[in-house]
DNA sequence: CTGAAAGCGCTTACAG
DNA sequence: CTGAAAGCGCTTACAG
């Protein structure tokens, strides 16, 4: 390992002369430096600067599930972003849980000069603590109670939810379920009110039976759909509120042979990759993900680099409603209770 | 900011013996020193620890793609088995280039203790200076042209492919077409000489027309099959050679309104998390994702542990062909050229 | 612009 | 088991 001190000698300088150089201020040697720097192949020990500098040059991101598309597209623009300003990620997934995410946090800081996180839930203590350490972040897709003072880069939940609620109220819909995420998380939480705020706009209710709760993941969203499909009256309509669910969704649609939008009609929160390509093509909530996590890494390093004490700031980024295949009026509300409709029904449906 | 000299000081010791405390060795005021800890919230400085133990706790990992799906679903596997190990990972998108891969590695070179790589090309030189410079790497899912020093893991590319062609000829399609990767890369060489013997085996060729190369991205997919489509002799079968331009020939298929299987047949290397939804469900060549991760990084956290230079070892993992719904036997093969059947054709595609 | 010197916070032989 | 001391490789006032 070459060291700054044989740099130096080589050089014929101070070792004062090579740091400076290596961090751009004027220097007679200039070029005897860049010389030595060269033959010698010197790379600087960045944990020696790291230690004196007090400056780490990477960025903790922390996220709920890195195999959900949603977070994969965010890492990647916040990978794109933090390349331009010279910053690493150092990247962990919390699985969905507090405990990993409170770990990882205590493990990360001092590695890091901020964070980018998306909670587990909101009502995670520990990154109040990153606060209390003076450490910068910025919530990411989730907040935290307590954490008004966190720059936030957030998504119009409430908005999103209530485009679709009104979408399928308009088409006639009045029995509609939601298949909703955990309500101790931002996303579960507005996407719910939003939801159940333009349910009841068009004098609608969500009965309990309707009103299910998942875990942001495949199986909860294909579980709870089974369960609605089994209920006396199943539903004609169903908002179920993240990529994954719908997934879940749609698999439970499958293996019973529902068929979309004739007997079910369906809106997902979050577009799918193979969303148009479906068969019908999937009704849904478009949000920007990439562009989100730029976003975010922007504001980060940007706090970091003027530790101004500025107010926290607050971007809400728009939805967008796609609507597609999979939403349809409904047939008759109670048709298939009524044996004598039957036929008719059969007919309908395979011409 | 709270020092071990201080926690020495409160705990009327030295700081070896805290040095030696935190590191689990015996020490006779152990009770003391926690004590100290404890009451001073003393959390050690890993810039310190590291420049004195020359130890970095973290391992960087080079992806061409994040967004991914399957590269996602590895770097799940590869946070999984780090974090088992306590070490973390710093991740980089090279965004397939390997100018932008050659600079992560300089970049990183001295913030990890190894590497996980998956190179943008196989010709990447990059990499061997790592293996010069003695830092542990291995590489995943793809290779590098004198990297026989590597220790690697990459699912059986040769045997996939040639399992699809055997299901294409099997089924009576003679014209069959491949829209590959880039053949600089492991997956796309592989792919395809494995496609190519087993397409000879059963006395086909790939004429040049038929025999595309895209970039593993979706766009390349979606005009490469396009380009297919516009053929005097369109193929009845086509095999594309990752889940990105998979997706992009199924777009492309709805685009011009093309049915499948009735009109051509696809098989894609690499399932789709949709795949079995699909009408109809995708045949594929489905592989081990999160596993692959996981076993990659604890082949190099053995490495780095027991700096034994033991022999490089190779990993293969097998692949599965999940036959669903996306192939079907060819109509006749000059069928669309014969008005005289057309009636035939239509009706039995309607029924 | 330059060099000598102190020091960032730790770990690790060394001698007890 | 323990402490004093050297040193990991750099950066940064300090005095010229």
């Amino acid at each position: 390992m070459t060291t700054i001190n044989d740099v130096a000698a080589r050089a014929g300088v101070s070792v004062s002369t090579v740091s400076r150089w290596l961090s751009g201020q004027p220097v007679r040697a200039a070029e005897a430096v860049r010389l030595a720097v060269d033959e010698l192949d010197y790379t600087p020990n960045v944990m020696a600067q790291s230690l004196k500098s007090g400056r780490r040059g990477t960025i903790g991101v922390v996220v709920p599930d890195i195999s959900n598309p949603f977070f994969a597209a965010v890492v990647k623009g916040l990978e794109q972003a933090s390349r331009e300003l010279s910053f690493r990620l150092l990247l962990a997934n919390s699985d969905e849980s507090n405990e990993r995410e409170a770990e990882i946090l205590v493990d990360l800081t001092g590695r890091v000069d901020g964070f980018i996180l998306a909670p587990a839930h909101e009502q995670d203590r520990a990154p109040l603590r990153l606060r209390e350490a003076g450490i910068p972040a910025v919530l990411l897709d989730r907040e935290v109670t307590g954490g008004e003072l966190f720059d936030v880069v957030v998504v119009d939940n409430v908005g999103g939810a209530a485009s679709a609620a009104r979408h399928l109220s308009s088409l006639g819909h009045t029995a509609i379920a939601m298949i909703n995420g955990p309500t101790d998380t931002t996303p579960g939480r507005e996407r719910r009110s939003g939801f159940l705020a333009s349910l009841s706009e068009a004098d609608l209710d969500l009965p309990p039976e309707y009103d299910l709760t998942g875990d942001f993941r495949e199986g909860s969203g294909r579980n709870l759909t089974l369960q609605l499909l089994g209920l006396p009256q199943p539903p004609t309509a169903i908002f179920t509120a993240n990529n994954l669910m719908t997934v879940g969704a749609l698999k439970a649609f499958q293996s019973m042979r529902v068929r979309v939008p004739q007997d079910v009609s369906i809106v997902g929160f979050d577009d799918l990759t193979l969303g148009s390509l479906l068969q019908p093509p999937l009704t849904c909530v478009a949000r920007p993900d990439v562009e989100q996590g730029a976003l975010a890494m922007r504001l980060l390093l940007s706090r970091i680099a003027d530790r101004a004490e500025d107010p926290p700031r607050r971007v809400v980024l728009g939805t967008c409603l796609e609507v597609r295949g999979s939403t349809a009026a409904p047939r008759v509300h109670t048709a298939r209770h009524q044996p004598k409709r039957a036929g008719q029904q059969t007919s309908t449906a395979r011409s």
